[in-house]
DNA sequence: CAATCCTTTTGACAATTGTCAAAAACCTAA
DNA sequence: TTAGGTTTTTGACAATTGTCAAAAGGATTG
């Protein structure tokens, strides 16, 4: 099979538009962050982010869909899961510039635009909206993980479920019901159970 | 019984401690930031901030303890607790400017400091310095939420009580069982079972 | 197609935690 | 101190979820 990419590499409109839907960029911050901008295009079931260790980029992804995993008394936990127009990060080990736990594997085959932490870092301390943009992802994210965090507070498994169902039904179809289950915080069997009570 | 303050509606040194550690402000952005600082004394059991309503502030703790809560279901959830030298707001709203069901209740007598949205967005946009700090302290309240949700995702009762007790041992001694054992994500039966096997 | 591997489902049972109700312990104020 | 309120503990039982093991179902490859 052949791929014809055309003006493939340039094209991060995608990025931007994603990022305008946050700050207004100047042309400077726009095109300082331009060129601090990498494509990576990677594999199914490629390690990102190893665990244990500390990640340095952050990704916007085009096309694809991650999970960020980490072992709980041997067993496989997924963290989190991002698809087309998210971002994924080893966000502990990005912000705090440690090892953790928490690794990044693809579960398919995607296209990424990655931002380096010391390269972002210097466009934050030259551009001020670059500064603003990080603290409007950041707070977004904070946002999304106070949402994943009431549901695992107080609501049964099948609630939890329901809501993945409504919020992020491609999941479903596109993530193994163990690596589901795990993010859920429940078992497979349970989960099973769940959806088998239709 | 009488109180004497000397000097004591200046000293905004323990807030300004606090914020060192997160960023070396300017002179000109330490100026703006303590001009826009509102004390506030209020009694215990004070609705700092009411359920269901836009949260406009965000409060810096000099002494005292700030529950932050909600109804689901008819039960009283304690969603977050915040002490002396932290943080507290009712953190989603204070971001998306839309009402949310948490309310935020004090419950010790508190010294608190706090921040306008509205007047730290404007001070946000004139100075690069205080944008930089409102990423830090997003990004330090993502890092927190992050390990309450890692405690939550896949510990048992008994090891979420341990954690706070080595993180947090004075909540044991100053928040209401019930409301631990929200915070906890179970009953306050099991978590008083859970103390009985010490 | 068969063989293999991986994922999902099912079954039987155990462990954990929740629910409801009542008793005990602890505060506070008259 | 006593009376009234609140908080915490305890008991009996139910519901939910986990564990372990095996079977069923799907996909891939030779």
């Amino acid at each position: 099979m052949t791929y014809i990419c055309i003006t493939d590499s340039i094209n991060m409109e995608k990025f931007f538009n994603r990022v305008g839907q946050f700050v207004q960029l100047t042309k400077e911050g726009r095109d300082a962050l331009a060129s601090i901008l990498r494509k990576v295009e990677l594999p199914k079931d490629h390690l990102l982010v190893k665990q244990d260790s500390v990640c340095h980029f952050v990704y916007f992804i085009e096309r694809g869909l991650t999970r960020t995993f980490y072992y709980k008394d041997g067993k496989d936990v997924t963290d989190w899961l991002s698809a087309e127009d998210m971002f994924a990060s080893s966000i502990i080990s990005f912000l705090t510039r440690k090892p953790d736990r928490r690794g990044i594997v693809l579960l398919e085959d995607s296209v990424l635009w990655g931002l380096h932490h010391d390269e972002l870092e210097l466009l934050y301390k030259q551009y001020h909206d670059i500064e603003r943009l990080g603290r409007l992802l950041v707070s977004f994210g904070l946002i999304q993980l106070q949402q994943r965090f009431d549901e695992l507070h107080f609501a049964t498994a099948a609630q939890r479920y329901q809501t993945l169902m409504e919020n992020n039904p491609t999941f479903i179809q596109r993530v193994p019901l163990g690596m589901i289950a795990s993010y859920l915080g429940i078992t497979q069997e349970t989960l099973s159970r769940i959806r088998a009570q239709h």
